[in-house]
DNA sequence: ACAAATAATGACAACGTTGGACATTTAGCC
DNA sequence: GGCTAAATGTCCAACGTTGTCATTATTTGT
């Protein structure tokens, strides 16, 4: 690989000057500059960014260690975001992937820091809460999508008690009363959250829950994932009194329910209102009519997190709650006139 | 920022022996080796990998050059499949996008090479032909999803001819002899490819195809994305003569393809087969039944781009067709007994 | 044409680490 | 106490680049 010597040695100039044409690029009559550039497409001359580096240059990395890099979009959502600042500020990303493993979290995070990285990011596929072990030294670290005992790190996580807030919003306004709420499986951070921002909202409109009508969901991936589902809705429209509008706690689910309902002879959303969480477009758009749901905001969580980490604005221990915006589209109407009410 | 002459000062040695604990490890005391790891401990010290690799040592860095960081699970799962061989080689991946632009393209590979990336992977959303400027320098490229003028660069892509093949086979063999096509848009690598597959399989099967069932979809995003669909659709099942399969150029088009045939009271696979293409879990497992559909090997393809580009096994400008893979689920079944049949 | 001022270029150390070729100390053993 | 072997130290060079300062070439003013 052809060195900045070379490179002088082709010119006939000494090396301070090829330096010189590579930075400032003052103080260099046009012809020397013109000869040297010359030299350094002949000998496809790349400067060494190690070089540079050990003069003390900051290196323009960016880490960003990924518990998993998954086929759903979450991850890949926030690792974009981060890209597009990385884009915006000139720095280059790099990823590491710990599979959840502590240990090879702390190896990826050494791995960084010798690397000089400039900052380091965080980031888990769900909403949930970590414990890094006090990751050693000054590089600036924040957390993408999860949490740690407060004021130790900066932190970016989605709004989801307001998004569940939100998910109930949307059908009160449109006027329903009889309001089930398929949630995630229990124990989910999120789950909680969106709990409470569910019942908050049917506080405010007046509303009393019927606790029958709160079921969870069952983990993504497990042989139960849609029988459980399947029994959830069989219980939820057996009997007489019946919900008018179903929230769910992922576009998957939604989706499903709402095949389970049409296999039942029942429309959506002229009979039954559905909502969703997330908004995968993959499934939100895609549906007919197009899924109203809640989008979690994933692309804004890698974007924040890349611009706090980057331009070090704000408090290094803030924790930044991303809103979960309503997204309508056509499964959410008004209740049917004569059903629900006793 | 700890150099290695200040842990060699707090401990009390020669930076030598420092060094040696760092790398052979042999040849040290275990007194003098924890006093030293202590002291490194103590200074937070980090060894800096921009003076290693000044002294020559390989950078440990593979460059991922993606067209697109996308929604769609597609280049995600490249990009997973690459990290899992570098996890294995002990490699860190260096990500850069180009939003499509060869400037950003010949910009991002300048950075890589200064900054001694080992190799290169260049990286697609979609299967097409890409024409790289070439790329000074020594530094192994592999094209993954996408390929350049013959015996110029190694590339890995999917078999989409086989893929077409294995589609017409499913349904083939399931008893179909009237069988819609309804294809991606026209003009890209794919439909070509996946439209011969098709055919050599009726042909094989001594079927002809009825130019009529075979059409395009529109691109995904474009205001008549649907509706375009939705006429095709129309067009297949308005008169007498129907097909009693439809293969989809995506699993988007094929979840699109049920609701219409459910609208109109077919049921799927009794009265209709369908196969999707791609394979997004998102969609295909989430169908009830599940899709049936052929799987796009992404991640095969990362997992045989880094391998290639990595291990330089094989002659650095082959072609790999890594093959399209049926997935059965449940939307084929035999065709009805009397339908189709003129 | 000649000094003075300015522009262009060069010599050399330094960044943090590893490696080589030894010299020196320490510990282990009869 | 002398011998061997293991552990550690010394010193210098090298990796490719940039910063400091000195030097040389060129222009300008008179």
């Amino acid at each position: 690989m052809a060195t900045i010597h070379d490179v002088a040695d082709k010119a006939g100039v000494s090396i301070k000057t090829v330096s010189r044409v590579l930075n400032g690029g003052t103080e260099v009559s046009e012809k020397t500059r013109t000869r040297i550039e010359q030299a350094m497409r002949a000998l496809e001359f790349t400067p060494s960014a190690a070089a540079r580096m050990l003069r003390g240059r900051p290196t323009g990395l960016v880490a960003v260690i990924a518990e998993q890099l998954t086929t759903t979009p979450d991850s890949s959502e926030i690792i974009k975001g981060i890209q597009n600042i990385c884009e915006q500020l000139g720095k280059v990303l790099l990823i590491g992937e710990t599979g959840g493993h502590a240990h090879v979290a702390s190896r990826l995070v050494a791995d960084m820091r010798e690397r000089r990285v400039e900052a380091i990011i965080y980031a888990t596929p769900f909403h949930r809460q970590v414990a890094l072990e006090p990751l050693l030294g000054g590089t600036p670290i924040v957390l993408a999508n999860c949490f740690e005992t407060p004021g130790r790190y900066t932190q970016v996580i989605p709004d989801d008690e307001r998004g569940g807030h939100a998910a109930a919003q949307i059908v009160l306004q449109a006027g329903h009363r009889q309001i089930a709420f398929l949630q995630l499986i229990p124990g989910m951070v999120a789950t909680g959250l969106r709990l409470r921002g569910f019942q908050r909202a049917l506080r405010e409109h007046g509303v009393t829950p019927n606790p029958a009508w709160l079921m969870h969901g069952a983990e993504a991936g497990e042989a139960n994932e849609f029988s459980h589902l399947t029994e959830a809705v069989d219980r939820l429209f057996a009997g007489e009194h019946r919900p008018t509008a179903v929230l769910c706690g992922n576009d998957k689910m939604a989706m499903r329910v709402i095949f389970m309902l049409q296999r039942r002879g029942l429309r959506v959303p002229a009979d039954v209102s559905v909502v969703g969480f997330d908004d995968f477009r993959l499934i939100s758009e895609a549906l007919d009519p197009g899924l109203t749901t809640v989008a979690l905001p994933y692309r804004e969580i890698g974007e924040l997190s890349g611009r706090q980490v980057l331009e070090r604005t704000a408090d290094p221990a803030a924790t930044i709650l991303v809103p979960c915006v309503p997204v309508m589209r056509g499964t959410v109407g008004a209740p049917p006139v004569l059903a629900g009410k006793p």
